[in-house]
DNA sequence: AAACATTGAACACATATGTTGACATTTGAA
DNA sequence: TTCAAATGTCAACATATGTGTTCAATGTTT
C-alpha cells in the first residue's frame, strides 16, 4: 500500500488562510499559541511540517477546532487529486 | 494566553481505539502505513507525539479521515474538562 | 522620503520524532 | 497449561521539529 505525503505546502496555505481570515499577523498569532514566529513562518511556506501538538496549539490560538483545519486540508487535497 | 498541552495519551488512545475498530494489529496497521512498529506502539501509549504527516498515513492506512480521527481527540478533550 | 509593520530567510542550537533490531512481557486461543 | 501472536520496552542512531537571533525584502502609512 503506497501512501503519498501530507504536501506540506496545502498545509501551510490552509493555515496561512485561516490566520489571515482572523486578521492577525503571524507575530501576533506565533504569540498567541506560544510558538515561534519564523517557525510559524516556515510552517506556512511549507519548511517545516508541524506535530499534532503544534496545529492544536495554532487551532485553539485562532479559536477554531483542529478537525476544522484537518477537514480543509483534506479538501485541498481532494482538490489537486482531480 | 495559556494554552494546555495536547494529552499524548489521549492521541494515542483514539489511535488505539480506531485501529482496533478496524481489527488490525499495530504490526499490520504500522506496515500498511509504512511506519516503525515500535513507534506506533510508542505512540498509542502516549510516549511519542505524532507529527500531522505520521496520522495522515495512519488514517490513510485504516481508511479513515484524519478529521474523523482529530474529532474524536477533541471529543475527548472535551470529556476531560468535565 | 522616512518610519513602521510584516514576512522571508539563514544560522546555530536543543530537543523531539522516527528507525531498526533485539528481547521481555502480556494476552488469548487451542 | 502451553504455545503463538501481539504488544511493551530498551538501545543506538538518523533525521526533523522547534527555538532565538539577526538581517533583508517587502509593503503601507504618514
Amino acid at each position: 500500500m503506497y501512501i503519498p505525503t501530507l504536501d506540506p505546502k496545502i498545509v501551510g496555505r490552509v493555515i496561512g488562510d485561516f490566520r489571515k481570515r482572523k486578521g492577525v499577523s503571524q507575530e501576533v498569532l506565533s504569540g498567541l499559541a506560544d510558538i515561534g514566529r519564523t517557525h510559524l513562518s516556515a510552517i506556512e511556506r511549507g519548511e517545516r511540517k508541524p506535530t499534532l501538538e503544534t496545529l492544536y496549539r495554532i487551532a485553539t490560538a485562532l479559536d477554531v477546532k483542529m478537525s476544522m483545519i484537518v477537514s480543509e486540508i483534506e479538501n485541498e487535497i481532494d482538490r489537486y487529486k482531480i
